[in-house]
DNA sequence: GCTAGAAATTAAAACGTTTGCGGCATTATG
DNA sequence: CATAATGCCGCAAACGTTTTAATTTCTAGC
């Protein structure tokens, strides 16, 4: 498995191998004839360059990394298929990282993406705790956030408003007469999920209702979660007539977990979640939920990221997308 | 961002660097007092070994790369998990790649991952060509099959019988009745649509059941392929009691068309996937399908693949995993 | 206190590229 | 025809490591 080098080539075309690096790069003075000879012996020889020994010289590997906390939910393969396909765009690749929601693989991987000296980093955190990153994205290479809204300003990020997101959900669900209204969301730490508690519990303030602590439920953004949670709630005495998911696949379980207990969607309860990843949009399933542009996230993401590493020292980038509620079939007036 | 290297600690320790290199990496004699002095100034001084750099020299790299077809399809996120979890586990990173179906695609991706020097590749092939992964195979780098099952025996696989999964999908539809049974399978030339077809077909012959060829679609292996071949295949005056489709986001294709149409599932047609997706066993869902070992194959392959690399003139390893049929709410008895 | 041998350290080459600088042909200029 | 300008190309250093061989330092035995 001995691959062929640049002086392979060299030697056999009888010339220096400053003069095949010419030839192979292009960006030089060479003469036409020579460049032709040698791209061709290249060839025949089947030489593919060695783009690690390149990145040692160049300081750059055309590889970026994306650390996402969960493959798993279709949410995330989305935006990964925005990033992936821009970044290759523009001649680079990504390393896929995916935490399964634990901060120490996001260290781990942190480092190991700085070690192999990537040239950018787009990561999806997966959880409040940040620092890490931070610190990263200020001595060693630049980061921007996916999906999240850093409290810092200092940083990149592009991100659907989630504020917004809640607001528009919940507003929706006070128009169709709702008054109990709870909220089952994911990580409580985590940033998106504060701004959508937030955005739901200030909209109830505004509209005067007392929202009980018991309506407010947190675990993970998994379905399992969001079937448990909902579980809690319904045994409690006090059922809601709708409920809040804190993104689509809690809101899978949610159904899942109403159904079981003998009620229906959404005749007795109505749901709504966050995202809108293709599943929703099922025949069967339906679900009414704030679409996210999660392609577009993506894409962004890297062309913040490739600015940035193009001009180290710019300002922070920050790009709010616009949620859009869609309405399907979980929901009904009361 | 100036990293720190090996030299300047050695500067600072007033050692040679082949010293730091020893006291970092530890296999290798030296004191236990400069190691721990070193490591300590190491860590002070913030250093990040310079994978890249280490690559060059020991010709290895500690990435694997992973070719897949379609992130978004759930089914290979679930596959990709094993993956990097077993690399992770054994201290390897993975470099994921998405061809979108395209063959040039795959082609530039394995390129550029020969470039990276990646120490080995699992690849779930876009199509039945494959020239160019064995030929990498053999002079490049170590590759293994996932969910594909090559027709050369010279290479490394593992996959689950999609012969026998339609076989026991088949045959599970005619103990219930259906003889009417129509395939709405993937891309034709696929490996995996070829064996779950001939499953398929040969039960049917083995039961003296004639097949009309009108009951045989092949198209994409995505849910809108699914839908738009149901739909071709039931405004034709003949149709089926019992559909076969080619994975399960086709199934929920051909779900959603036959209820547009006006039938029921499973009350006029019967419907049964492969793969069994995470979303298949929504209670919205409960699509009967045949399941597959999705995170196994994952973990499986860089197992193999990691054998291949240590050991690089070794038999090639095939695996069969078993399928297994997993009975919910789409089939019915005529 | 000397020497043999072991242990710890250093020097230097190597990995496969890119690139600045210098030199040699070749062509243009007067 | 001599000189200047230009175009091509080669030389060699550099990137940050690891590793082999050589060298120094230490330890122990006498």
């Amino acid at each position: 498995m001995m691959s062929v080098t640049i002086k392979d080539i060299a030697k056999a075309a009888n010339v220096s191998y400053a003069t095949v690096s010419r030839a192979l790069s292009g960006h030089s003075e060479i003469s036409d004839k020579t460049k032709k000879k040698i791209r061709k012996l290249a060839k025949e020889m089947g030489y593919t360059p060695n783009a690690i020994a390149k990145g040692l010289v160049t300081k750059n590997t055309k590889t970026l990394g994306f650390i996402v906390p969960d493959i798993t939910n279709p949410f995330f393969p989305e935006v990964a298929q925005g990033v992936e396909d821009c970044a290759n765009r523009n001649g680079y690749q990504v390393f896929l990282c995916n935490t399964s929601w634990k901060l120490e693989k996001e260290k781990q991987y942190l480092k190991a993406l700085y070690g192999k000296r990537v040239d950018g980093i787009v990561v999806s955190p997966t959880s409040n705790d940040i620092t890490h990153l931070i610190e990263a994205d200020r001595n060693k290479v630049p980061v921007v956030f996916a999906a999240y809204r850093p409290a810092i300003a200092d940083c990149n990020f592009v991100a659907t408003d989630d504020y917004k997101s809640a607001e528009i959900a919940a507003e929706y669900l006070l128009k169709l007469g709702h008054r109990k209204i709870a909220y089952i969301g994911g990580q409580q730490e985590s940033c998106t999920n504060k701004y959508r508690l937030k955005g739901y519990t200030d909209v109830l303030k505004k509209h005067d209702i007392s929202l009980s602590p018991s309506y407010i439920k947190h675990g993970e953004f998994r379905q399992q979660s969001g079937y448990q949670l909902t579980k809690e709630l319904l045994i409690a005495n006090d059922v809601p007539t709708a409920i809040l998911a804190g993104n689509d696949i809690i809101a899978l379980g949610v159904i899942q977990a109403i159904e079981e207990f003998g009620l229906d969607v959404p005749n007795n309860i109505s749901v709504v979640g966050f995202d809108d990843i293709s599943f929703a949009s099922l025949d069967k399933v339906q679900l009414t939920t704030v679409f996210q542009p999660k392609y577009t996230t993506g894409e962004l993401c890297v062309e913040v990221l490739l600015q940035k590493i193009k001009d180290s020292d710019q300002n922070p980038t920050h790009k709010m997308l616009e949620p859009e509620l869609v309405i399907r079939r979980t929901c009904k007036g009361i």
